[in-house]
Formats: structure tokens, C-alpha cells, sequence
DNA sequence: TTGTAAGCGTTATCAA
DNA sequence: TTGATAACGCTTACAA
């Protein structure tokens, strides 16, 4: 009874979403009815519903899902926060777990940070602010004290590639310790004398792991190396590490970038600058395998990280997901033309 | 694993979002208090505030921004809506457009389509369940009953180099047609012979747009030439190309690729299987200038898509923008290696 | 099967 | 400056 004085006409007017409200009236049913018909709850006759269904089709009606996570269903929302989103390894990824995600009917965010505090925490707030499920931080590390707000409010945070110890949050790693053994590995096998690692300014645990397994590697070997940061994770910090080492009096003969991009970079600058043979004088190690790794100006050797596997792991955890659980992913060599096959 | 059969529905100690009652209870205020606090409007005293503020602090309150947009302020929500989001060109606009809409304070959904009507009309059904304030198609062509749809409901919508005419769409389109007369005018002024059109399968209005101001511009000079589509707009596609176009008895000299991709794939192939110096041999010309197009092996000439100015423009029609105007954006040449500056 | 009514977390209105 | 109270659009007992 209690119905409203006049509700002023639901029609087509430009400007405002049409409700549950308006289908019903104009389907002459209660707004449960419609509710029920599009959550798919309850039962409704086969008459109302095509009543309804037809009402909702004529106005245009589009269930609001804001108000309906108000309710306590889920969100339905995931936040991606990333950092560099146009280069090829980040929006290969990023490709890869909307996809993944929107095959479960989750619907994505994505939050491009600066990759630094400040900006990441921001991301996450947001994250807090439209009730999403999960926080799926791919770039940066949050402060652990909104990481612990994200968990206590329910959501689920899934760290990738990232060494924060909040208990709880899921983990995803690669393991790129291993790769940065096996890539000292493989440039010793090739008959290397003097091997370097070049890295960037940017210190994220994931590039530093590779950096780690590589040093420790040459030291148990006891190869010694250098590592050069001369910018941030970019093709032109690769130009640039080409430059200085190449330009020494005893440049190094077998290099291992933390980076494709780098690697691909270093290459160019090599070749074209330096006019060195690759793999025969010169011999180069990337990782990540991005699509340019493969084109054929670079036939980039490298460790590929697997991509698909770590959008579906994502959106597993994110979806079903066991809080706490550490996952680690192996990293696959791939051999192309950039390391010789055997000794100089 | 979680038991479909509801639990009696007690509450749930880990998982509940604070909300403002909580805060108002803790700070021992009323909850208007609490939205006056956070939402600016309506005055509070410092001494309230202070409280109200160390509560929600303690709490770890966020303020539910999908409740706010119930009654009825914007949603801050943006729906991007794009289709092969991992490749340069894309992403490079993605990482822009989200960077603008983020400092003007939206939040953006990125909807990843397979780029055919279906999909892309899924993506916005997904917008208007979301009540985002504006969809932005960057790939694909919507049903123009779903436009209407949105539109009515009074959501804006942006068509990114798309040709749709429906009234009231926003619509931002970058000139291909003018650029494909250019390049061919470039290849004509350095003596090419035989000219081609490298093109896609995938025959969206702006690829089509940039083959169509070739092929006019060719016409008119009486040259004649030939428009090759192997597959799909990617890399591959542009080794296909040059596989086939290289391989007959009469092989162009000067080729228009219509996308970068396309022409860094057909110059790997033409250098590395067919042997070819460019630009002694073959002079190609690009479009998009994706980052690799600069990189030392390839020193692509090519039109530059202006990101940045696209991104602010984006931004600038969603937040204040005036519905149903079109915006033509110019394209850049950009004088690299890949073209002969003279006459063979 | 259907409708009524309560509740979800906000903001806006209006008294106090 | 404050605090009730009524929306907002939805879901879901509960009652008819």
C-alpha cells in the first residue's frame, strides 16, 4: 500500500537507468517478481516472466549490479593493479587475466600505478572503495598495513611476484632465482670468459631474484661478473647497458638480461653499434619471452614466463580461491639463436 | 569446496565490510555524522570530525562507492571496452587512457572482447549493469540498439575510430584516409615502381579508411596495386605478406602496411628471407609508430597515432563532454629509415 | 506463484 | 552542528 505518491512516469526520459521499479509497473507485477526473474532466485510463472522480460526489453532494463552487491552478494569486481601497462610482458598478462576473469563473470578494474607506494596503496583503497573481491597487485609493493584492512574487510589479495610476508595473502610467484642460475648455466656451457647481468634501477623483488640466482650461481662457479643498472626496465636502459660494457677494454662476451626488453635492446646496440656477431662474438640471455623475442631480427634466447598458466592460477585463486597458499611457477627455457649451442 | 547449502546465516566475523554505522557507533555519532564527514558536503564540527576521522582510521572504513551511487551521484566508473589488449598499439592507449581517467578521478573496467558484435555488445550490457558514466569503444562495433539503449539510459558513449552513425554518440577518429594518400605520395616521390597495400583480415572502419586513402590517392596518379590481406592484423601476418608478395616474378618495391605490425613483420622477412636492403630495394611505410618501430632493427617510417592527445581527449569527453560531437585528430609522419629520401 | 516488507550502506532533507 | 528519517535499487524472508 504503501506505495509511493507518483512515482513520475518511468518513460524513456534521456538521463536516468531504468529500475526493477519501472519494469514492474509496467509489467503489472510487484518488483520481486522482476528481481526475481533476473537473479534467477525464487520461481516465477512462465507467463509473468515473459511478461516481464518482455517489459524489461522494451525500457531497456539492465539489472544494477552495484545495488545488488549492497545486498551482500559479491561484487563481482577484480582490481588489477599494475604499473607500465603498455609494455609487452605487463599487457600480455594483463590480456591473459581479463580474460580469464571474465570467462567467470568477474568484471575487471584496472588500476595503472606508478608502481610506488603512495600510488599502489591509493589503488588498493579504491579497491576498498567499490567493494571489489580481490586486490590483484601484479606491480609494487602496498603498505601491509592496508593489505591487512583489504583482508579484514574480506577481500582477497593475491600478491604477484611480490615478497611481502602478510600471512594470509595469496602468493604467486615465477621462479626467477632459477632461471638466473640456469642462465649462468647455459652461458658457461656456450664457452663464455667474461658474462655480466644487466638489471635496472628498478628494484622489484622478482627482477632482483633473477639478479640473486645468477650472482650465486657465478660465485659458486667462481665466474666473476659484474651488474649494470643504467635505467629503469625499458629497451632504451638495454641501448644504454650496451654502451658501457660494450665500450670497456674488456667487454663481456656473454650477458644475461633480467628484461626482454632489455635483452632486445642490448642486442640492437651490439649489432648496430658495436657490430658484434650474435651469438658467435656475443652472446645474450633474456627473460620473460615477449612476442619480440621471437621476431626474426632477434631470435632472442630467453626463459619464458607462462603466461596463460598465471592468468588461470590468478583468476583460480581469486575465484575459489584458499587464503595463505603460496603458489611458485616454473620458468621454461626457450632456445633460439642468441646463445651459441657450444663452446667458442 | 564451500557447501552450496547456506549456513544459518550467522555473521561472519572475517569478511564483513565496515561501514559508516560502525564508525558512527565507535565514535559514539550519529551515521549522518559519518557521510557528512566523508562525502564534503553538510558542515562537522573539528572536534566530531577528529573523532570520527581517529574511528574510521581504526576501523579501517572506506566509504562503499557503490552505495554512493545508488542515490544517484556518478559512479566514477568508466568501461573501456577493447579488443587485443596485449598488443603495442593497445595497450600503449589503454595505459594512457586509464593514466588520464584515474587523475580526473574515475576508475576504469577494462573490457577485453574478441572484437565481434556479440562480444562487444556483452561489454555493454556490462557497462550499463555497472551504471558506468560513459563506455568507451576502442575495438569493434556495438549494436546500435545497445547504443541507444545506453545512451537512454544516460550513459555517454565514446566510438573510438568507428563509423557508427548513430545521434549522440561521441565519436573520436584519427585520419587514416589522409595518411594512406600520403604514403603513397612518400613511395611515388622516392621512385617506387610497383606499389602495395598491405592490409587485414579484420576490416575495421579505420583499416579500411587507411587502404581506401591509398588506394584513391593511387588511382589518381594512375599507379597501379594490388591489397594484400593474409590473415589477422599482427605480426605474422606481415611475414605472410611479404612470403606472397615477394615471392612473384613481379615483387613490389613499395609497400603501405597499414598497421606497424604488419610492416616490422613484412621487413623481417623481406631482410632476412628475401634478402632485400631496405630502402635501397623496398621502401615500406607503416602506421600507428608502436614503440619497436624506432627500435635500431627496423627504423620504421611511419604515422605516429597521437596516444596521448587521443587519451586527453577521451578524458576530456567523458568528464565534461558535449554529446553527439565528432573530433578528427591528425596523424604525424615520421621520417625514419624504411623509406629512400629520393629516387632509386 | 505472488506480493509485502525489511534490510543493505549511502546521501539528502528537515527538525531540533 | 547535529541526528532522525526517507529515499536509492536491489534481494530475500515471510505471508498470502
Amino acid at each position: 500500500m504503501a506505495d509511493p505518491a507518483d512515482p513520475p512516469s518511468g518513460k524513456s526520459e534521456r538521463g536516468t537507468f531504468v529500475s526493477a521499479g519501472d519494469v514492474a509497473e509496467r509489467a503489472g507485477v510487484s518488483r520481486s517478481a522482476v528481481s526475481r526473474t533476473f537473479s534467477g532466485a525464487g520461481s516465477v510463472s512462465p507467463g509473468t516472466r515473459r511478461k516481464i522480460l518482455q517489459a524489461a526489453e522494451e525500457l531497456g532494463y539492465h539489472a544494477n549490479h552495484l545495488a545488488r552487491g549492497l545486498t551482500g552478494e559479491p561484487s563481482n569486481i577484480v582490481c588489477l593493479i599494475a604499473a607500465d601497462i603498455g609494455q609487452p610482458f605487463q599487457s600480455g598478462l594483463i590480456e591473459q587475466v581479463t580474460r580469464q576473469l571474465q570467462a567467470h563473470g568477474k568484471v575487471a578494474f584496472v588500476i595503472n600505478t606508478a608502481g610506488d607506494e603512495e600510488s599502489v596503496s591509493h589503488a588498493l583503497r579504491q579497491s576498498l572503495h567499490y567493494r571489489a573481491e580481490a586486490s590483484v597487485v601484479l606491480s609494487g609493493t602496498p603498505s601491509s598495513r592496508l593489505v591487512e584492512t583489504c583482508l579484514a574487510n574480506g577481500q582477497r589479495v593475491l600478491l604477484v611476484n611480490r615478497d611481502d610476508d602478510a600471512p594470509d595473502v595469496d602468493r604467486l610467484q615465477v621462479d626467477g632465482a632459477r632461471a638466473g642460475a640456469e642462465a649462468l648455466a647455459l652461458l658457461k656451457r656456450a664457452g663464455c670468459r667474461r658474462v655480466a647481468c644487466v638489471s635496472s634501477l628498478a628494484r622489484t623483488p622478482s627482477l632482483l631474484a633473477r639478479e640473486e640466482g645468477f650472482a650465486a650461481a657465478a660465485k659458486q662457479a667462481g665466474i666473476a661478473h659484474g651488474v649494470t643498472r643504467a635505467g629503469l626496465t625499458s629497451y632504451d636502459t638495454g641501448v644504454e647497458s650496451a654502451r658501457l660494457l660494450l665500450g670497456r677494454a674488456e667487454p663481456p662476451d656473454g650477458v644475461f638480461c633480467v628484461t626482454d626488453l632489455l635483452a632486445l635492446g642490448f642486442m640492437d646496440t651490439a649489432r648496430h653499434v658495436f657490430h658484434r656477431d650474435i651469438p658467435r662474438d656475443l652472446c645474450i640471455i633474456g627473460f620473460d619471452d615477449i612476442p619480440q623475442a621471437r621476431w626474426a631480427s632477434y631470435g632472442l634466447t630467453t626463459f619464458r614466463q607462462p603466461i596463460e598458466e598465471i592468468a588461470e592460477r590468478i583468476a583460480a585463486i581469486v575465484i575459489s580461491g584458499a587464503a595463505g597458499r603460496t603458489e611458485m611457477l616454473e620458468v621454461l627455457p626457450v632456445w633460439r639463436n642468441s646463445v651459441r649451442m657450444e663452446q667458442a
